[in-house]
DNA sequence: CCAAAAGTGTTTACATTACACCCATGC
DNA sequence: GCATGGGTGTAATGTAAACACTTTTGG
């Protein structure tokens, strides 16, 4: 690939498309551009990817700068690289998406950075195609959804099958029936119940449960298959 | 994202995974290194993006370059860019697969490259990452196979049920159920048969079909989804 | 008439849907 | 005791798998 002479250079970029989730939606964390072109305007937090560094590193960094989280669930989805895209120098950038639990983010938003949560069902007008981002990053997310177990990444340790069924409504879009829903999640034994309950929402109080990778990795190495329609 | 001072520049590729269809198996079009590190070597056909060229257009380029075809389906999958990827120059590279009709394909193999279809079961050692790049491609292929009518663009336009079964059953590297596969494909009118039968494999003789694309379209515009599981 | 591939039909098992119903408890 | 969200059960419908069956025609 490395031709010896002259090769053409160019930027590259990650963009980072952030989702949380709380009070029943989905949101989107956008910033806004600390230099020109665009200076001031309405971004997804992005960087370049510098020497020695891996594009998933790249990614890790930029979300960690933001959000002060490490560990966070990241894949990469689409290389946006079309000739005129950031205007000025020829930047080709690589999207990937980062679930994370919205509390723990909010609470370590880096104030270096003029940083929002949206709702992802009302994003403002953003830089470049990174409007375009955030919609493959959606149709991206909901088939993971359907094939992994990701969501946990956007809840708290403990949460409630209330809560669980309010997410997949919110990644999906539409309502879903709770018997249904509940019957296949019956199924799933690497969701454990607690000997504790919310008691906030309801008089009867709901069973928390926690997500147990292991256990996923174990029913998934014996070929079982995670799957959950919409 | 462009800094002003000092950017950090890499070079950035596009690698093929050409995928042809020929006496009911899957092959893969791999071609010898022409340069250095590992001249000579087995390696997916790339090339650089060059200034003033999308990323699409690139692949495209590189596609025709050694295929000699136009138009040919193309889909990005996923950027490699791990650091020491390519031994030398740092290079991030975005793979896409292409999906060929490999007569045609062969007849205008360009003989500036020394290329070769091998088969998909059977992919000899690549250079770098390449073969971890196969790999990811029959992954998203046989996704993208059984959610949207890719699988034509590796067939003549003229086939019969039996050659696209045979397809399939490549794809999905697993027999299907003759009868089932039929009454699955009866529901799709934009599979238009012809009066015309291939009476080169059978006594009876098998209806050739063609794909229209435009019909589909409509199916897809009115909410109908195509669906075609292993 | 028979072999061999093309193509059809039918039964069965299973999964999904829709919806009615019960449970627990703070007020 | 009743309203409220949590949680369960079940009959009906739809789909997919397995496989037996019919069709066609050159030799």
């Amino acid at each position: 690939m490395a031709k010896h002479t002259h090769p053409d250079r160019l930027l590259l970029a990650v963009d980072c498309i952030i989702i949380g989730f709380l009070n029943g939606q989905l949101n989107l964390l956008v910033t806004r551009r600390d230099q020109e072109p665009r200076l001031g305007e309405w971004s997804l937090m992005g960087g370049l990817v510098v020497k020695g560094e891996s594009i998933d590193a790249a990614a890790a960094r930029v979300t960690h700068e933001l959000t002060g989280l490490e560990n966070v669930y990241l894949e990469q989805f689409q290389a946006f690289g079309d000739v005129g895209r950031t205007e000025e120098e020829r930047t080709v950038s690589l999207a990937y998406y980062a679930l994370v639990n919205q509390e723990s983010a909010t609470s370590q938003l880096s104030e270096h950075h003029d940083a929002r949560w949206v709702s992802i069902r009302d994003v403002p007008a953003l830089v470049f195609d990174h409007n375009k981002m955030v919609e493959a990053a959606l149709v991206r997310l909901r088939y993971r959804a359907t094939h992994e177990p990701v969501a946990f990444a956007l809840l708290p340790k403990k949460f409630t099958l209330t809560q669980l069924q309010s997410l997949y409504e919110a990644i999906f879009d539409r309502p879903i029936d709770p018997g249904n829903f509940r019957r296949r999640l019956r199924k799933m034994d690497y969701l454990e119940r607690q000997n504790e309950k919310d008691v906030t929402t309801s008089r009867k109080g709901s069973w928390y449960y926690t997500y147990n990778a292991e256990v996923y990795e174990e029913m998934k190495a014996a070929g079982e298959e995670f799957l959950l329609k919409p």
